[in-house]
DNA sequence: CGACCGTTTGATAAATGTCAATTCTAGTGG
DNA sequence: CCACTAGAATTGACATTTATCAAACGGTCG
């Protein structure tokens, strides 16, 4: 429905996440292999892009927009176990079936490949194996760093973190650094952040007009944030203001 | 202090994780290169065998026993993130400080590399990289299934879900199957139990006590447990008792 | 025997969830 | 341009779960 923009003839050269996808070691010969099969999707909000249980036959990178991970019990509970930003990686070569939905949290685009080209290409080229196994030891950090999040912080320290790690990814894309103040939208929904956060949406809504409140953020509607003092929402969070490691 | 036994001639050929570590893959070749560079530690139950921040100088795979991964917030809260058991990969090639603390939760034997030596066999062995990445997206997927498990099982779903996983890798050790009675011992005292599942040891002691009045488990002792009916027990855990898909 | 550690159990408090009513906001069609 | 509507968000009252604090138990090791 929405006009998006036909990407379909892009160069990996111009690509926006070059440096930071699976592709970010590979030499301009690696990388004109993987232009050759490589092809785009678009998703709008809301979409389902798999579903648990599918079976997988492409594999790709976010390329703007972004993508959640969500695990659901048979009585409807929801949890978010991943949220997938620009340059992150979908799919795991040499596994068949999807383990959970992947949901386009807000309009999407995709850099996708079929499975068994990216397997073969995967396996004589070291350069994307070494890049994939650094990603996965990364995005296996932040899953334990959000264990901690869900298991031992308070409401009011969960909300803060999750603010705090979109503040910090949103200062680290437009490059303003995390000194002053940060100002950014929320890309989720209050039912979306307690989805990720292991809450309701209520209690969710409180402890934002908590943090409010308090100074610790200003809104403007209910999605632009203002975060006057970085260190204060750290300190909220529970974390070390200045041993923060992920960016 | 304890006799512990010596295993440093051990041959890699007769090593009881051959097949399922970082080796795995390795042809004959291969793993001579390894064995000249490996060496055995061993740890006593409750030692600090790596403390967050610590520089790494050694990685390597627990050969037997159990180790933890722990984060530790200021104020003392922790949160256990991972469970090394036997053939499990400790250390990161590539990065320089450890970011959470490892400690042996029962005594332990480690097979080490030091990390340079092993990040240059890595880099010229595919094999090695492989296996790594594999078990990476392996512990990944763990992690996001302990995520659920944390953001919105209740007390009592969080134990069943804990002993669920340790009877059915005792199983899988035992090759005994999971039709029967399951019985094993418990690895860990009620605080890392706690610690684990984000609880408090208190609330872990009332709903083992529960399970235990309704039948779901037998106890002899604080730690030998039988599971009448695993069925049963992962109902309880809130999985689908057909569905379970890590072993 | 006595001290200690891990564990259990009880009473109470605090945090978060549940249910329900409103308010806000953006978009739609008259 | 302005109601009208649907979805998102907020707020309130109350229920439930889990944590906290405190006491006591049981086995093990000196």
């Amino acid at each position: 429905m929405s006009s998006q923009p036909q990407l379909s003839h892009s160069e990996c050269s111009d690509c926006p996440i070059r440096h930071r996808a699976v592709c970010a070691r590979c030499e301009p010969q690696e990388l004109g292999e993987l232009e050759v099969i490589k092809y785009y999707r678009s998703f709008e909000a809301g979409q389902t892009i798999i579903w648990s249980g599918d079976q997988m036959n492409f594999v790709g990178s976010v390329v703007s927009g972004i993508a959640s991970l969500t695990q659901t019990m048979e009585d409807g509970r929801t949890q978010m176990v991943g949220l997938l930003l620009p340059s992150d990686f979908v799919g795991r070569p040499g596994r068949e079936n999807a383990p959970y939905d992947v949901v386009a949290t807000t309009d999407l685009v995709m850099c996708c490949f079929r499975k068994k080209p990216f397997e073969d290409l995967m396996a004589r080229t070291p350069h994307i194996a070494h890049r994939l196994l650094e990603m996965t030891l990364d995005e296996l950090d932040a899953a334990r760093e959000w264990m901690l999040v869900l298991g031992r912080k308070t409401a009011r320290e969960k909300i803060a973190s999750l603010l705090s790690i979109i503040a910090r990814r949103d200062a680290s894309l437009t490059k303003r650094g995390l000194s002053g103040p940060i100002v950014f939208d929320l890309p989720l929904t209050r039912e979306a952040m307690a989805d990720y956060l292991g809450l309701t949406l209520e209690t969710v809504s409180r402890q934002i007009s908590a943090l409010k409140k308090d100074g610790v953020i200003h809104l403007e509607g209910k999605r632009h944030v203002t975060v006057p003092d970085m260190g204060r929402l750290m300190e909220e969070a529970g974390d070390d203001a200045d041993g923060g490691f992920l960016v």
